[in-house]
DNA sequence: AAAAAAGGTCAAAAACATTGACATAATTCA
DNA sequence: TGAATTATGTCAATGTTTTTGACCTTTTTT
């Protein structure tokens, strides 16, 4: 079965995971916006969030970017007082991270949009719908270096 | 139901899709780094090949950016022979796009990656985790502009 | 004591996209 | 026909994000 460009199937596939993920960002990208944030600061709060006490390496691993590229965000985070670090107690070198009480609400706000669109689309299709494109999404996410952090979990 | 950060169930769903979009576009990137051209171009090929015939204003209302930030990277992918334009005949405004031979070429070596990855995972999983997928990303982007061409095809 | 690891920071550069302004050619509308 | 609109192109200034590379401190490990 040869690859061409004439092959829609496969389009529209490819073309639907551009168009979802635009959707996915949408909203979340508008608020914080009001908080002057951008993306990068929502995912930084996000796996802090999700994986409180996370090392700055382990964060890194997760991003798959350079120290540089989250060390101005996350200093503008602890600016505004939206996260907090901590000294590990058993090695003095690694700060663990964490959201504060403001940090916990922006990222609710943040977050709220993405669930009730997604609730809305699980609704409406059905569970099982739900349970599929988990595990397809799932079979793409295991290739990313320590996703199972958040795979153990579930 | 609350909306906190301690909700897991929430939180893995919302992760997974930044993971597996990353992993989506992996290979595909380190191929077009090989023919020093980025994700951005990657897009223009994709959407010209798929949609050939394809007018400047069509392709900005499809990526949602300006004609701006599209008009350096189309430039430079006709410099390099792998788009042409011509004159629509009954709009002489208009410019028709169009991918050249080795613009096919190109952009049947990024897409091959994508379509292995995805028949692998389908092949795997099963046709009805592909149908469930496939509707809920086309919930999430029926919301976009112009998205609707490509759902019309299938 | 030396090496390695975790984190921080500075500088230069590239990539990506924006707003704003201005221009041309072609088409449409009053 | 003349005016307005549309499609496209380009220049400049700006902002964001991210990269590579270098250098530094502190702490831990060997």
């Amino acid at each position: 079965m040869s690859n061409t460009v004439h092959d829609n199937q496969h389009f529209k596939k490819i073309a639907l995971f551009f168009f979802a993920y635009r959707s996915f960002n949408e909203k979340p990208d508008i608020i914080a916006e009001k908080y002057n944030i951008q993306r990068v600061h929502h995912r930084l709060l996000f796996f802090i969030g999700n994986l409180p006490g996370l090392s700055i390496n382990e964060l890194l691993t997760l991003l798959e970017v350079t120290k540089q590229a989250v060390n101005g965000p996350l200093r503008q985070l602890k600016d505004k007082k939206y996260i907090i670090t901590d000294t590990d107690e058993s090695d003095k070198r690694i700060k663990r991270l964490f959201l504060t009480e403001s940090g916990k609400q922006l990222l609710d706000e943040l977050t709220e949009v993405q669930i009730e669109q997604m609730e809305s689309i699980f609704n409406q299709l059905g569970k099982e719908h739900e349970d599929s494109w988990i595990k397809v999404m799932e079979a793409y996410a295991v290739e990313r270096p320590n996703s199972k952090y958040f795979f153990d979990s579930l």
